[in-house]
DNA sequence: TACATACAC
DNA sequence: TATGGTGTATGTA
């Protein structure tokens, strides 16, 4: 989406337009008055103005600082940070070409090209709450993205506004996307409307390519005037005035008309759109410090289109509109083509040529050699332009030095105020004033703040980060009965837990969010030592702190407009996963080899390879696994070489403070592999002994009543004991797979399982799995894709399938620590038994010793967690995981009548 | 770790 | 009548 800018900035620039001041002038002030008569007096007003004083103490407290710097501490400073602007320079990488690509007013572009007659009328996309978007003809009446609704009606009465479809928006985004992964397969998705792409390997191939894979027929008037099949054509869009403007009634003007409209005409120079912007630039310039009403906030008006944007919203409308227009020229058009040069500008004008045939919507890019300076650009030409930074050390200082801070992403409206105090407007000014910076900010700021006046930023692009939180939050109207608040609370708990579980996460922090009826934000978070999921866990622990807060108030009520719960600290499926390949290298076991794969064992006869052999039982086949060396060492070094910094600075501090120091020279000696290991923290030391023992490290994190027994209540780690429903025998089985009983079979290939009224088809396929107890291969139904590790949501195992592995016919099991056969009881026998070959009292020794000199600045970390996982785990299993202690517990009675 | 704040979209 | 929801990063205690 595009960003917004400041109120002063606009009124400045506003002034210094000699052509359009009055009107602009008049405009902003009209825009700025009715949204402060339609705030004024309001609690979300009063709550801005507190949260503006805050900023404006921040402000004189760091002027105080500031004032007591001496000399010798800047030159230091200044020192400092000229060192590292060194080093940053000469890291400086300027090979790639990224591209950042933004839709223009995505979604209000996607009702409009599905109900042109939002063409030429103002409209906007939300709730009369709150807007997330405006076409362009309402952003000239002030309307604009995160503005209540209600307040975008004052400013213009015609509005309409159009309910959210993500349904729809989601669809068009995937048929863009469709676009960029021919350019950048690993392009980055950063919204529905917005990605970057690197398209420096695209640009290497393209150069072999012939024409005709460069040429694209057009359907639109893109292509008309165009060369046919011209080399390197530029698409010139001409912008013909068809209508004189009304100056200064824009807001009495119910339908604005459409005075411009674009002709494509073939160029060698590039577009008239640049020097559209090109001569806008000169505002820009231009700023100086504006005028906003002495009783206002200016945060509220911070939503104001900007110069650039309110002269493109005049001078080039929607491009659905543009089409509209040259509706009798498409018939001519139709049989058009256009050829694209090969440069990093023509591919992606053929980018957005393509955007635009396919879904009739306009985006605008911005080419560079980093990500910080793509995204720039790319707000550059909006809407529906483009703009390169070639990728020379000149051209980016040129760019950045008269780029307002306010600009980059990341630095908001408050960073602005603040650096605004201190005189720093610019980039320029970011790095003349570096060493004030350094004093006054963060290692962590200051640092940034020198990369981004230096236009250095991220030129890899990351895919996949994992997700590290997952919430959910209402606003509704006050609330205030303690039962409603249980209530809304549990409901919140329960739509988490599903998202949560439909993506196969586990976490251990709960944060209870509130924000009360003055608009005021409090959150109240606990972390707990196991893991969660499930609405019960979340509600129990999100209970006790909305209790703590509906006390803390008492005896006056808790009046909220907001709760939100948030989970946090995860261990998520893809870990299990990671784990569960590293189980299977570390047994030897790769990808070419599946047959012969640890799941599908029985295949190990098959298999040239194992021809003759008998199925090992899984402890045996860790036992094998044990003896060779070499996967060991793979697993073992893949699992201790701790995070690898990207080399960025800021990722240097992480990892010092997260890794932990080398093993001493002695070593810690695996009581399963018998081998010494230099690992780097107990931590990482736990998680191998996790490898060698062939279990999930993170099991006793999964919910025990996926995993187990809901008999023996065991949590059982990789094992499920499950009722076979062919030969009604219990049996003890890898869950690496899904297993649900043939009953739920409805047709072939599926399984429809029903759970609280609802039914959930998936796919299946019959497998075998043998019984890690009895040694007997048995048939199963596996769910074929979704769900693994065991993970199963409640709708797809069947409690009525387990029993208790004690039931199973060949009642032992042999220990992968002393290889010998253990009566097979139950698992906490055989829990406690494994706890005494581990010698529970040897780990222990070198979790609260040995850490020490192991492990530098983690050592609390490790003691008090990853000590845990290890040594007593498995004893816990069983357990309930023990709570957090809460100021206050309520009783079960109380919270049952709440519900009744 | 807990919490607040800032920021993006 | 009425000012969102989701997620990340960072500073501070």
């Amino acid at each position: 989406m595009e960003t917004t800018e400041g109120t002063s900035g606009f009124i400045s620039r506003m002034a210094l337009n000699d052509n359009k001041a009055g009107m602009e002038g008049l405009n902003k002030e009209k825009i700025n008055k009715i949204i402060f008569e339609a705030s004024k007096g309001s609690r979300f007003y009063e709550n801005e103005l507190k949260k503006e004083e805050q900023v404006n103490q921040r402000i004189q407290k760091m002027l105080l600082q500031k004032e007591q710097l001496t000399k010798q501490g800047l030159e230091k400073a200044q020192k400092q940070m000229d060192e590292m602007a060194a080093y940053l320079e000469r890291s400086r990488d300027l090979s790639r070409t990224i591209v950042h690509i933004d839709m223009d007013a995505f979604y209000a572009a996607v009702e409009t090209r599905d109900r042109p007659e939002f063409a030429h009328r103002p409209m906007g996309v939300g709730s009369l709450s709150m807007l997330s978007t405006s076409n362009y003809v309402a952003r000239r009446f002030g309307v604009r993205a995160a503005m209540p609704g209600f307040i975008a009606k004052r400013l213009c009465p015609e509005l309409t506004i159009l309910p959210l479809n993500f349904k729809k928006y989601e669809a068009v985004s995937k048929e863009v996307c469709e676009i960029f992964a021919e350019y950048d397969p690993r392009y980055v998705r950063m919204s529905l409307d917005e990605a970057y792409l690197d398209i420096t390997q695209h640009l290497k191939d393209r150069d072999t390519w012939p024409k005709e894979r460069r040429t694209f027929a057009s359907s639109s008037i893109l292509s008309r005037g165009c060369d046919k099949g011209t080399e390197g054509a530029h698409l010139q869009v001409v912008e013909v005035k068809l209508e004189q403007e009304r100056e200064g009634e824009m807001h009495d003007d119910t339908e604005p008309a459409l005075n411009y409209v674009k002709q494509l005409v073939p160029t060698a120079k590039g577009s008239v759109e640049e020097s559209c912007m090109e001569s806008n630039s000169e505002h820009i310039t231009n700023e100086h410090e504006s005028h906003v009403p002495l009783n206002c906030s200016p945060e509220l008006f911070d939503d104001v289109p900007t110069q650039e944007e309110s002269s493109c919203a005049e001078l080039r409308l929607d491009s659905p509109l543009t089409l509209d227009c040259f509706a009798n020229s498409h018939e001519k058009a139709a049989t058009a083509s256009v050829t694209f040069g090969l440069s990093a500008d023509e591919v992606v004008k053929e980018i957005r040529f393509r955007i635009e045939q396919k879904t009739r919507l306009t985006a605008s890019a911005g080419i560079a050699p980093n990500m910080l300076l793509a995204k720039v650009c790319s707000d550059r030409k909006k809407p529906n332009g483009q703009f390169v930074l070639p990728p020379n050390e000149a051209a980016i200082h040129q760019f950045m030095k008269e780029l307002p801070t306010r600009k980059v992403s990341g630095i908001g409206k408050v960073t602005e105020k603040l650096l605004k105090s201190l005189d720093i407007n610019t980039c320029q000014d970011l790095f003349e004033q570096r060493a004030l910076l350094a004093m006054l900010f963060s290692e962590t700021s200051a640092r940034h703040f020198l990369a981004i006046s230096l236009g250095i930023g991220a030129t890899r692009l990351e895919r996949n980060s994992e997700r590290k939180s997952m919430s959910t939050e209402r606003t509704f109207s006050e609330i205030s009965k303690p039962e409603e608040l249980y209530s809304l609370c549990q409901k919140l708990c329960s739509d988490l837990a599903k998202e949560v579980q439909e993506e196969g996460l586990q976490g251990r922090t709960v944060t209870l969010k509130i924000k009360n009826i003055n608009f005021e934000v409090k959150t109240r978070a606990v972390s707990s030592p196991s893991t969660m999921s499930s609405e019960e866990e979340l509600f129990a622990t999100a209970l006790d702190l909305l209790k703590i807060e509906i006390e803390s108030v008492q005896p006056q009520p808790l009046r909220l407009r907001l709760m939100g719960v948030r989970l946090s600290s995860f261990v998520d499926r893809m870990d299990l996963k990671k784990q569960q390949k590293s189980i299977n290298a570390f047994l030897n076991i790769e990808k070419k080899d599946e047959s012969c794969s640890f799941l599908q064992q029985e295949s190990r006869t098959t298999c040239p390879q194992h021809v003759g052999q008998k199925p090992l039982s899984f402890f045996q086949r860790v036992e094998a696994a044990r003896k060779d060396e070499a996967a060991l060492h793979d697993v073992f070094t893949s699992r201790c070489a701790g995070e690898v910094p990207d080399g960025s600075l800021q990722r240097t501090a992480i990892q010092d403070k997260k890794n932990c120091g080398e093993t001493k020279e002695a070593g810690l000696v695996c009581p399963v592999c018998l081998q010494k290991q230099n690992c780097k923290g107990l931590y990482n030391f736990n998680m191998h002994i996790d490898h060698c023992l062939g279990l999930t490290v993170y099991s006793n994190d999964v919910p025990s009543k996926h995993l187990s027994s809901p008999a023996c209540n065991s949590g059982l780690l990789n094992y499920v004991c499950c009722r076979n429903e062919s030969d009604d025998q219990n049996h003890i089985l890898p869950s690496e797979k899904d297993l649900s009983t043939s009953e739920a079979h409805q047709e072939e290939g599926y399984c429809t399982f029903a759970s609280q009224g609802n039914s959930t088809r998936k796919e299946v396929s019959e497998s075998e799995t043998c019984c890690d107890s009895c040694q007997q291969t048995v048939s199963w139904c596996s769910c074929a894709e979704g769900e693994s590790a065991g993970l199963l949501p409640d709708a797809i195992v069947s409690p009525g399938s387990f029993a208790d592995p004690a039931a199973c016919e060949a009642p032992s099991i042999t220990c992968p620590v002393c290889h010998c056969s253990q009566p097979w009881a139950d698992l906490q026998a055989f829990n406690t038994h494994l706890d005494v070959c581990l010698n529970q009292e040897t780990i222990s020794k070198l979790t609260s010793h040995e850490c020490t000199d192991m492990c530098s600045p983690g050592v609390s970390d490790i003691n008090t967690n990853a000590g845990e996982k290890t040594s007593i785990r498995r004893n816990k299993l069983a357990e309930k995981p023990p709570k957090k202690k809460a100021k206050y517990s309520p009783s079960k009675n109380t919270i049952d009548k709440f519900f009744k």
